[in-house]
DNA sequence: TTTATTTGCTACATAATTGGTAGCAAAGCT
DNA sequence: AGCTTTGCTACCAATTATGTAGCAAATAAA
């Protein structure tokens, strides 16, 4: 899967609208689960692994290397870590744990 | 693909947590797109389309089925139209526009 | 300094999702 | 009645994701 780039074609703009790339980005398996798993602190691959509960290294690999190309995601020497962007995006998904509780409501459990 | 509900296993968490219920959701080809395009207003499934630019009517269908179970969207006399719940899930998507703005000026145009 | 362990992946095969094109049935004009 | 538009569905190809195994390099232990 290439790199949504602000600027190029992406899924959901031919003209590389920067929104639409950033959709493109965070609209991937488990994009927005890494950022909010990696807020909680460093670690390695093995742990973000495991933080992430049931991810394939596959996977996980593929995005780390997505977000990191991205700027969102850096190596440090505690392993991977989010970088001052990948800090602000996730402050901006943070108001969706709460509206996603309350959205929980809806749902039926018995369904 | 079955439907990512608030207290099933879902992608990211085996015990239906909510918010990875919702980036499961969220974090479907399209999805947060469609979400966007619906916000300038109620509009048939062709229109839609359109304003998405390259979206197939077989991923638009499965995204608005989805959404409509996920109480965000809703059928009208106007065509699809966001609901209440999915008028708040805009204004939380809504400050990624400016920050992918600023986010853009970091990939150099001519790679 | 051998011998484990742990870590960060990659390989490979399979399953699931998405995309693209064609086209059809129903509704709405004319 | 015929023509158009709308909202899809069918079908197949292409792309992504998953799952398991395991390997090379780095680190820790003996």
């Amino acid at each position: 899967m290439s790199l949504p780039t602000p600027g190029k074609p992406v899924r959901g703009s031919k003209s590389g609208n920067h929104l639409m790339a950033l959709f493109d980005l965070l609209g991937r398996s488990w994009s927005m689960g890494i950022i909010w798993r990696l807020q909680e602190g460093s670690c390695t691959f093995r742990v973000l692994q495991e933080r992430c509960e049931s991810i394939s290294p596959t996977t996980l690999n593929r995005r780390l290397k997505e977000l990191t190309q991205s700027f969102l995601i850096e190596r440090t020497v505690d392993g991977y870590a989010l970088t001052n962007k990948g800090k602000e995006i996730f402050l901006l998904l943070k108001p969706l744990e709460s509206w996603a509780k309350d959205w929980a409501k809806n749902f039926d459990t018995n369904e």
